[in-house]
RNA sequence: GCCCGGGUGAUGGAAUGGCAGACAUGGUGGCCUCAAAAGCCACUGUCCGAGAGGGCGUGCGGGUUCGAAUCCCGCCCCGGGCACCA
């Protein structure tokens, strides 16, 4: 079907009727209706402004519809059957919502730059260009062969400089803008230092510059303060290093075991200087506009885990040899403070270096002085280190040194070293010990946490291998102590565990407040008044979401509209500079230095690139240009607003365009707050793709460029097709399309014995089905239905090369039922269905609508082999020469339309139509039809079923007990017992109690 | 450990409080055919029964209800997500 079909089998032809529905048939009419529609632009959706909107005139007067598949990257190897589900069920559904009044715009686009392309251009030196874009060729015409209803003229590439243009332009809004907590948006830089200059501001978030008003700064001081609030910034800080990759990756992008989400490589922390995007700032807002949108309860349950609110106290600990310096920790326990009984920092906390102390004081333990990593960590004597200074020192170098796979793998015995150092525990004015320990992440909360060993088991498990305090501050029910094994108020330092539960609170008074007494949420109640009355802290909501890091040292991605001046400060590209487009390079491999720094990113080749002289409204002047690219999410963030105006050059999309397609969604909802109306794709993206791409489009709305809070009103997932994949004894996948079944029920691969298993269809399990074979075998119509008719939409299939024959066998009757096999001519006339007939069609109208509608395309398909067999019955029965009725294959071919388009194209013009089917309106049925005028219903005898009765549609509940009572069937299974009660449910069935 | 899904014939699945197993595959029998099938017809949850008919049946155990695959409680199994996030 594609560029190099496989040659279709030879039909069983010598003696098949010349007009039977078969693979020769099919993929004629399915090559010719494809370069009609082509021809004819069928599927071009009109913009109601600007370039596209010719022809708009004809559907003004219909609702919009925007569908959205997610695009797919452009592999070499092409599509398999499992690929298309998701597409081939938004072609079902925009045809069908077409075919019911509606202008829908559903379209098809690359996500072309990325990791496969540049690694086979270090192979072979081929520019990545040119291998995306044949990619993308052979993707266009598998996905036209598969009869796919896109507007091709709205087709976009990341890759394409006209589009990456704009994703450089995004970048540069979102450079320019903050985020205003008060006003709780992001708002233009430029704003913002009016306001400071002006004096209108003196403050971002109770945070001046520097300590002091703005007009006392140095240029250097303003501009590092702006920057510093700036949407997108560059950070110093550990990052995930990944070697195997050749780039840093966000922490979407990494696995719990530490692994890069792509290739499975190993991640490294380490500290460097990257682009960051300030997703942080919309963490609530990302997190509570959840509730505006129609998707699945698990996507938005893995949003809400990994934006991670927790709601909570911060509490400022003073050290106690200068209380002029705090530590601030975070708890989501404050009712616990009465019962912290030390600090612990992250091993990168800043105040490390401060506080810690010049010598061990004579009681501080061995484990203190970090003992316990004798023989861990090279250099640490028996008894620990020398001085804090020295054990702090060593332990950072440890901890930095673990990969977070070692600290995941590594069994999670804590570890730590005494600062030296006390701080005062507000509560109770005691001195506590401050630890580094590496438990403590410095990217969460504050950094610094307060131990409460008795209700914190981490905390417990750190105390118990530091010898620490255990003071218990809430006292747990008498069932855990019971359950423990202990004696009731068994003291806290004998507890084998920590007690994390609710409880009442005890030994938590003050001169200031009590706790003694009060549950747990009241406890956390009064302290928080407390702590802010004095001062010492305040509730506040921290979040698990990190900023996202932006930079990739990589070639094939967008370059950064960004240049560093001779001070090494960044300064943006004025728009009118944009695009800026990769440059040549001769070898796309990472150059490396040394094993200890970074390699250089494949831009540093195209030396005379890197180095540019500009006239930044400065003169000119020498600049270097930034040499990372930009992740490959970033073309995704918004490549639905391109589709809907691909052309534009003054305007990433034309705001009457935007407003038409994105707002006011013309679904049922309310109310409704607008976005693309179905986006269906696989469930991976969960917390990359939809997430930074929902908070790229909070920033475009805020500044104005979008109209609609939210990108995808209605989210949906498919499933994944799965097959039989087949491991030798190894473990390793063989070609599963090679593999023989032998005689015992095994099988084998060359010979040897291979295992069965079921996996997710696909290149690594060497489990691929084609999807141009069966096209060739059958016919993409078939294909088509078959993925329809196999389960429903969102659930996991295994792919079977034995059930699609049902299918196909359907059209063959339908085609059948229509047309003669013989001679090719029609098989219908004009004479009236009868009346059980045209029951059964409106039933099935109604039933149809109503599945498409609710994407439930499996019982569609059902429905519609239902009534082509009543139709084949009615044929049957009145003998030969009989013809179908037109009224009843008309509504047929419509309805398969939007499933098996080529097939109802053809059988539409040859029942004598001159239009396409595309845009003709569906049948509706006729509510008269849908009610038998006469149903039997089943009676049940103490609830299980004894009879059936025919009544009247229309029958009262008096006539039907009484004609169920006479029934002699009934009669029997009542055996004399008398009849307590009746249950009627009109309609459905009649249940006697007795 | 916590949070989501899910468990129905030989198989994919239907039924979301009212006839369990729609539709399809496979299987069995028959028709057509020299022979065949991507053709046509019938049967096909399971057990008892020659049959009529009956018993049992939606992972397991309990409950609510006239009535439960469906709702509730407890458990088992499978899949996915999160997990040193204070």
């Amino acid at each position: 079907m594609s560029a190099a079909p496989s040659p279709a089998p030879a039909p069983p032809d010598d003696e098949a009727p010349r007009y039977r529905y078969g693979a020769t048939l099919a993929n004629e009419i399915e090559g010719r209706w494809q370069d009609r529609w082509e021809a004819e632009g069928t599927y071009h959706a009109p913009n109601p402004s600007g370039e596209l909107s010719g022809g708009f005139e004809r559907v003004a007067g219909r609702p919009k519809l925007y569908v959205l598949d997610m695009f797919p990257y452009p592999s070499g190897v092409g599509l398999h059957v499992g690929h298309p589900l998701g597409y081939i069920g938004t072609d079902v559904y925009a045809r069908y919502k077409r075919m019911s009044g509606h202008n829908v715009l559903h379209a098809m686009g690359y996500d072309a730059f990325g990791l496969p392309a540049e690694q086979y251009a270090v192979q072979t030196g081929q520019h990545p260009r040119v291998t995306t874009e044949a990619n993308i060729a052979t993707m266009r015409r598998q996905f036209r062969a598969l009869g796919l209803g896109h507007d091709d003229r709205r087709s976009v590439a990341t890759t394409d400089i006209g589009y990456y243009r704009w994703t450089q332009w995004i970048f540069l809004q979102i450079y320019h803008s903050w985020y205003d907590p008060e006003a709780g948006r992001a708002r233009p830089v430029a704003e913002l230092v009016a306001e400071l200059e002006s004096g209108a501001r003196l403050a971002v978030d109770d945070e001046h510059p520097e300590g002091r008003p703005w007009s006392s700064l140095s240029a250097a001081e303003q501009r590092a303060f702006v920057d510093d609030h700036r949407l997108v910034y560059r950070d110093e800080a550990p990052v995930n290093w990944c070697p195997g990759l050749g780039t840093v990756l966000a922490n979407e992008e990494v696995t719990p075991d530490g692994r890069s989400e792509r290739g499975n490589f190993p991640v490294y922390k380490r500290p460097l200087q990257q682009w960051k995007m300030r997703i942080t700032a919309f963490a609530e807002r990302l997190l509570a506009d959840l509730d505006l949108i129609e998707w699945p309860e698990r996507i938005k349950a893995m949003q809400r885990n990994w934006i991670g609110r927790s709601v909570g106290a911060r509490v400022d600990f003073p050290l106690a040899h200068d209380p002029s310096t705090a530590i601030a920790v975070f708890t989501t326990r404050p009712d616990t403070l009465f019962g912290a009984t030390y600090l612990v920092l992250a091993p990168e906390h800043p105040l490390v270096g401060e506080l810690v102390a010049g010598s061990w004081g004579d009681a501080d333990p061995a484990s203190w002085r970090g003992a316990g990593l004798a023989g861990v960590v090279e250099g640490v004597p028996a008894s620990g280190w020398g001085s804090p200074m020295e054990a702090v020192a060593g332990y950072r170098r440890y901890a930095s040194s673990r990969s977070d796979v070692e600290r995941q793998v590594e069994s999670r015995v804590k570890t730590g070293v005494f600062t030296g150092a006390f701080a005062v525990n507000p509560t109770t004015g005691e001195h506590v010990p401050v630890f580094v320990a590496d438990y403590v992440l410095m990217g969460y909360g504050t950094g610094a946490i307060m131990a409460v060993p008795a209700h914190d088991q981490r905390d417990f498990e750190f105390s118990a291998a530091f010898g620490l305090p255990v003071v218990g501050v809430v006292r747990p029910p008498a069932v855990w102590f019971a359950e423990h094994g202990l004696e009731a108020d068994t003291r806290a330092s004998a507890w084998p565990e920590a007690f994390t539960g609710d409880g009442v609170h005890m030994a938590s008074a003050n001169e200031g407040v009590s706790l003694d007494g009060l549950a747990t949420a009241e406890a956390v109640a009064a302290v928080n008044t407390w702590l802010e009355s004095v001062g010492a802290g305040e509730a506040t909501v921290t979040y698990r979401l990190r900023d996202w890091l932006f930079s990739r040292q990589r070639y094939w991605g967008e370059p950064f509209p960004v240049v560093y001046d001779e001070d090494g400060l960044p300064v943006a590209l004025p728009e009118s500079m944009l695009p800026v487009t990769l440059p040549e390079v001769d070898d796309y491999t990472p150059t490396v230095v040394d094993d200890d720094r970074l390699p250089e990113p494949p831009l540093g080749r195209a030396k005379e690139w890197a180095e540019v002289v500009l006239d930044l409204g400065e003169g000119p002047r020498t600049y270097r240009r930034e040499l990372d690219t930009m992740p490959q999410w970033a073309g995704s963030c918004w490549y639905y607003l391109r589709y809907l105006d691909p052309g534009n050059e003054a305007a990433l999309v034309d705001p009457d365009v935007e407003r038409y397609w994105m707002q006011g969604s013309t679904q049922e909802r309310q109310p409704a707050f607008g976005g693309v109306d179905l986006y269906v794709g696989g469930v991976e993206h969960a917390v990359l793709h939809l997430l930074y791409a929902r908070f790229w489009h909070k920033v475009l709305f805020d500044l104005g460029h979008v109209s609609t809070p939210e990108p995808f009103q209605r989210l949906y997932n498919q499933g994944y097709i799965l097959a039989d994949a087949f491991t030798d004894e190894r473990g390793f996948p063989v070609e599963a399309s090679a593999v023989v079944a032998d005689a015992e029920g095994g099988f084998s691969f060359e010979g040897r014995p291979v295992r069965r298993e079921l996996g997710k269809m696909g290149k690594s399990l060497k489990n691929a089905v084609s999807p141009d074979a069966i096209a060739a075998e059958y016919g993409t119509d078939t294909l088509r239905l078959y993925e329809m008719a196999m389960g429903p939409l969102d659930a996991d299939r295994p792919w079977s090369g034995r059930d699609i024959v049902g299918v196909h066998r359907f059209l063959q009757k339908l085609w059948r039922n229509l047309v003669d096999e013989e001679t090719g001519a029609l098989r219908v006339d004009d004479r009236a269905p009868g009346d059980d007939l045209r029951r059964t069609l409106h039933r099935t109208i109604a039933g149809v609508r109503a599945d498409m509608e609710g994407l439930r395309f499996n019982t569609a398909v059902a429905k519609l082999i239902e009534a082509n067999n009543a139709l084949t019955r009615t044929l049957a029965q009145a003998g030969a020469g009989a013809r179908a009725p037109r009224e009843v294959a008309e509504a047929l071919v419509l309805m398969l339309a939007p499933l098996a388009p080529h097939v109802a194209e053809e059988l539409w013009a040859r029942l004598g139509h001159a239009t396409s089917v595309v845009w003709t309106e569906l049948p509706t049925a006729d509510p008269a039809l849908l009610v038998d005028e006469e149903v039997e219903l089943p009676v049940q005898v103490a609830g299980k079923v004894r009879a059936r009765v025919r009544v009247g549609a229309g029958a009262d509940e008096a006539a039907v007990q009484a004609a169920v009572l006479a029934d002699e069937a009934v009669q029997a299974a009542l055996a004399g017992r008398a009849v307590r009660r009746v249950v009627m449910v009109p309609g459905r069935l009649v249940n006697l109690v007795v």
